[in-house]
DNA sequence: TCTGGGGTCCTAGGACCC
DNA sequence: TCTGGGGTCCTAGGACCC
């Protein structure tokens, strides 16, 4: 038995925990760069503010009608998260974070001694509410796929206060029913356009398709397993790991700059801010990366035909997490692709062909002191920036030109609350 | 110029997720 | 004027091997 505790409307919530008057009024949180909404309110949800959708062109709507409106804030976010997964780690014998606002838990053999698993997942769901104020919904279910279904039956139907348990037939049934496919967990724009011309709308419907449609329509042994997991068989069990965490299989930094940039020093900065940013995610999780790949994208909207972007692959002799190592390569990488009196919009780093860190190496004595020395530096610069901040100790690639305060490819943020749990110094303005 | 089966590895692209 | 960021998995096809 799986159960899957979503959190509701996430950001939004993070935001409202900090600032309980924004209770009842609509709210929306926006993208980097306040580019799109990516939460709403229920109130804002009500008002006709599609999830998504560009912010320029809500904005009248949304003044119209009082919205608040926030810039992410990831830090926040970020550290209730944390918080909410930490409690769920302790409530459940297991645990995959899923994402920043959900996680699967595995209850294998707990209806024996946790009795009743309604309430079980009533009780977590108080407990998360009471420590974060972050107010969640529980689907509990025989599969993955019907765990998530069951999460939205919660979130639709108000009687069930927050909690849809699928314990029999009859009741996975009644849930499949209530479903439009296009809300089907693996189910996106593409198969749901393609299945609702087909006459089939429901989740229902897709449950009875053969395994032979399913392979054929819907992504081969994907959409195969899609509908055997709806009809109750497990296909998926939880991703292992000691702490709920997953380890990536590869990491990226990616930014729309705050303006067009065509500087080579400008972009240069951004590519070496961002390479420092995914050595740092590779040494959290205790990886080394063999692939770099480095890309620049061009206004996808303008009048410039495509193609929108740029990118170059460079394989490293050998894996590496040392931030100064990966930044040789990224500079290398945009040299490559650069292209003068040409304005760019974006540039990003990838990190691939990931395995553990401090493997043994085919290196020569002198070659591995210099390691030894290296991820100690890195240790230490590590330990820094989490004890005085992000970026207090960085490359000089990462630095700005003098006379600057903000790096020009900076996005946006005009909204942004502030870091209530994470900075010391944005502590005072706390409101409760 | 024609002739075969079976395997691996890599990459690009497509679909999906939050 | 203004359109996000960070991931996963699978498949098909090509290069190469015996």
């Amino acid at each position: 038995m799986f159960a899957l505790v979503d959190c509701n409307n996430f950001y939004v919530s993070c935001e409202r925990a900090f600032q309980p008057h924004l209770q009842g009024v609509p709210v929306v949180v926006l993208s980097n760069n306040d580019g799109n909404v990516i939460s709403r309110s229920a109130e804002a949800k009500a008002l006709g503010i599609p999830m998504g959708e560009p912010y320029f062109k809500v904005k009248p709507l949304m003044q119209q009608h009082g919205v608040r409106v926030f810039s992410s804030n990831y830090a926040l976010y970020g550290d209730l998260s944390r918080r909410v997964m930490h409690y769920l780690g302790e409530a459940a014998p297991e645990l995959e974070i899923y994402s920043i606002d959900e996680a699967f838990l595995g209850l294998h053999g707990m209806s024996r001694w946790q009795g009743d698993l309604v309430r079980y997942a009533a009780r977590i769901r108080a407990e998360v509410l009471r420590r974060t104020r972050i107010p969640t919904c529980v689907g509990v279910a025989p599969t993955k796929t019907l765990a998530k279904l069951a999460n939205r039956v919660a979130k639709k139907t108000p009687d069930l206060e927050g909690v849809c348990y699928l314990d029999c037939d009859e009741k996975r049934q009644w849930a499949l029913e209530q479903i439009s496919v296009d809300d089907v967990w693996g189910i996106g724009h593409q198969y749901a356009t393609k299945l609702h011309a087909q006459g089939l709308p429901t989740a229902a419907h897709l449950s009875r398709v053969s395994e032979a449609w399913a392979r054929k329509h819907l992504g081969g042994v994907v959409g195969a397993r899609l509908v055997r997991e709806l009809q109750g068989y497990p296909c998926h069990q939880l991703a292992p790991s000691e702490d709920g965490t997953l380890a990536r299989q590869s990491i990226c930094c990616s930014r729309t700059f705050g303006i067009p940039l065509s500087a080579y020093q400008d972009v240069l900065g951004a590519v070496g801010a961002f390479t420092s940013r995914t050595a740092e995610k590779l040494r959290r999780q205790g990886s080394a990366a063999h692939v770099l790949t480095v890309f620049l994208s061009k206004d996808r909207f303008g009048l410039e035909p495509p193609p929108y972007s740029a990118s170059t692959v460079l394989t490293l002799p050998m894996a590496t997490n040392d931030t100064s190592e990966l930044l040789r390569y990224a500079r290398a990488g945009l040299k490559r692709i650069w292209q003068p009196d040409t304005v760019y919009k974006k540039a990003g780093v990838v990190l691939d062909g990931l395995e553990r860190a401090g493997q043994p190496q085919l290196a020569l004595f002198s070659g591995q002191v210099h390691n030894e020395k290296r991820t100690a530096l890195m240790a230490e610069l590590d330990q820094l920036n989490k004890r005085f901040g992000m970026d207090t100790v960085r490359f000089a690639t990462a630095l700005l030109p003098t006379g600057q305060h903000v790096a020009p490819w900076v996005g946006k943020a005009t909204w942004r609350s502030h870091a209530y749990t994470t900075r010391w110094d944005e502590l005072w303005s706390l409101r409760i």
